[in-house]
DNA sequence: GTGAAGGGCCAC
DNA sequence: AAACGTGGCCCTTCAC
């Protein structure tokens, strides 16, 4: 296929290009540059495409600090502008680079990655790079092997100018056709929720999180020394069992290979199970100590491998902060994943979250959704008595204590409260009376008699449960409030992937809800921080974090509890939301 | 040496 | 007969 585009590198020219395309509905946008992370590398071309006529803007010609040239005003006008529709696939990708280099936002988002996702619902054998959706939705082979050409070189090749332009080219016909699907499908509301999602998930990304690597090498430190001399008991405990074979010691146990271990506790006597996670083995570990030792042993090791000194690989040699990789639909349910390194999982102990910090007269602000899942299950059950817990005001799992014991709330004993609290966090997954039971060490017959009382106290939260995941596993197809899409599929003669399914099916759309409602609290907070002081700086599942100046603190907190209500209301409407907001010098509440 | 699978465990 | 949902990362093991 033939190529035509034009290469702009001049003031005059970029000015009246632009003028021109401003006027168009839809746009192609790609950008290419000389790296993957845009503050080591340069934004070289901005391309743009209606499908018939393709401009590239080399970046290059218009100096060595483009953010201050304003030569490039006509350009960022154009990218800002909610008038025209840029088409980009994988956008944040883009918008870093533009808003790194060029100092502006990225207006008008329609990405192409993003709703192929959104449209595959789940699939996972369907792939998302621009080629596999272009073969998806148009039918042609799309030729990638410019992609990682040098574009550094100061005269780029007929063969790159003509990829670049291509790229942004072939986006129009492939908006057409997913803008087609996505309105068939019933997704144009979450799309949209999506592709506003994009730009403050960019900032969040530039801006990254400060982590202070002295604290997290001390605390490192402290970990080590305990794990090597909790290393050595636990060795000194699993050779007991063994002949002692060498002059030099005992043999040594590789404490991180489960066969071995599982070996080495078998000769010592102990009934150990096939597995050895945990779960199964703390039953064993007050009879045994042995087993206590390698308990105490794995928690230690699983801090230093996952959070140990890998962790501060991360720490950006230019900006000194950490800048993960956020997927925005990393999960089906439409939940964030994050990686490089996953903020989402660093242990809530103090020791940890307190080397996440704000810096020198800055400050965090962090909040979250109260029990956000449960008031969506609430909403969407309409059970009068589920949502009436939430209404009354008090702690949660006691008034639903009082509700399902019947007694009265003063009454309700620790242990009933515990039951109830788990019982609340597990419906939401689907648990069963024989998990219910393994987990409370209550008989089969005593979780069943509490299972069942529970759902008598919620009627309709039992009838929606079983209505939600009949209707799921009839139609193979579940939503959230935005109307994200699940595709089920599953093998009906095989009961044990039916049941997953049904789980799976029943619990999507509460999880993907909770998502919904975080990512429109992410556009309704990003639009309130602009002016201020206040940046992104993470996000797990139900909670955000921000950084700001110390003085802008409280109109900060207010303003981010506005949006996290504010957002949730979109989708919640019986039951009441709380969000649980504190400004911290650091990540612990 | 590299990569996939499986076990294990951190978060919500 | 019966496994409570979603991810990422680490390690060992095993195949190539």
């Amino acid at each position: 296929m033939e190529v035509f585009f034009e290469l702009i590198g001049d003031a005059e020219s970029l000015r009246t290009v632009c003028e021109q395309l401003s006027k168009e509905p839809v746009l192609g946008f790609d950008t290419e540059t000389t790296e993957l992370d845009p503050y080591l590398g340069e934004l070289r071309l901005v391309q743009f495409s209606t499908g018939k006529r393709s401009v590239i803007i080399d970046i290059r010609r218009f100096g060595s600090d483009p953010r201050a040239n304003r030569d490039l005003e006509p350009l960022r006008e154009l990218i800002e502008s909610e008038r025209t529709v840029k088409v980009a696939h994988n956008s944040k990708f883009d918008a870093k680079w533009v808003r790194h280099h060029l100092g502006c936002e990225v207006g008008g988002i329609f990405d192409s990655y993003l709703a192929s996702q959104l449209i595959a619902a789940g699939e996972s054998d369907r792939r998302h790079s621009l080629a596999d959706v272009v073969q998806f939705f148009i039918g042609t082979e799309l030729d990638k092997t410019q992609q990682v050409s040098d574009w550094s070189a100061d005269e780029l090749s007929q063969l790159q100018l003509e990829y670049a332009a291509r790229d942004a080219a072939i986006l129009v016909p492939l908006y057409t056709q997913l803008k087609e699907r996505l309105e068939a499908d019933g997704l144009t509301r979450v799309a949209e929720l999506e592709f506003n999602a994009v730009m403050p998930v960019t900032d969040m990304e530039l801006t990254g999180f400060y982590l202070d690597a002295a604290r997290w090498r001390e605390n490192i430190e402290a970990i080590r020394q305990e794990r090597d001399r909790v290393a050595d008991e636990l060795q000194e405990m699993l050779s007991a069992g063994v002949s002692q074979s060498s002059l030099f010691g005992r043999p040594e146990i590789n404490l991180d290979s489960q066969a071995q271990v599982h070996d080495a506790l078998s000769n010592l006597g102990i009934p150990v199970p096939e597995s050895t996670r945990a779960s199964v083995l703390e039953p064993l570990a007050e009879e045994h100590p042995p087993v206590a030792k390698l308990l105490e042993y794995r928690g230690l090791q699983k801090s230093l491998t996952s959070f140990g000194e890998n962790f501060l690989e991360f720490i950006h040699p230019k900006t000194g902060r950490v800048h993960s990789d956020f997927r925005q639909i990393g999960a089906p349910t439409g939940r964030f994943s994050c990686s490089n390194p996953n903020l989402q999982q660093i242990p809530h102990e103090t020791a940890y979250r307190r080397c996440f910090h704000a810096g020198a007269g800055k400050t965090l602000i962090v909040a979250d959704y109260s029990q956000i899942e449960l008031r969506i299950l609430a909403e969407f059950s309409g059970d009068t008595n589920f949502i009436g817990a939430f209404q009354s005001g008090v702690d949660f799992h006691a008034a639903a204590a009082a509700q399902v014991f019947n007694v009265r709330a003063e009454d309700v004993s620790p242990d009933q409260r515990s039951f109830a609290k788990r019982l609340n966090f597990g419906v939401v997954y689907g648990l069963g009376a024989a998990r219910f039971a393994a987990m409370t060490g209550l008989s089969q017959a005593e979780a069943e008699g509490t299972l069942r009382k529970y759902f008598a106290t919620y009627p309709d939260l039992d009838g929606y449960l079983r209505k939600s995941g009949d209707s799921a596993l009839r139609t193979r197809l579940a939503r959230t409030a935005s109307g994200r899409l699940l595709k089920l599929r599953y093998d009906e003669n095989d009961r044990a992937a039916a049941g997953a399914a049904r789980r799976f099916a029943t619990n999507m759309p509460i999880q993907g809800t909770s998502a919904d409602i975080l990512k429109r609290a992410l556009r309704l907070i990003h639009d309130e921080l602009r002016g201020t002081s206040g940046k992104l700086v993470n996000i797990v599942h139900d909670e955000i974090v921000l950084e700001c100046d110390e003085a802008d603190s409280t109109s900060v907190s207010e303003k981010l509890k506005t949006a996290m209500v504010s957002a949730a209301r979109e989708f919640v409407k019986a039951v009441p939301i709380d969000v649980d907001v504190a400004i911290s010098p650091d990540w612990t509440k």
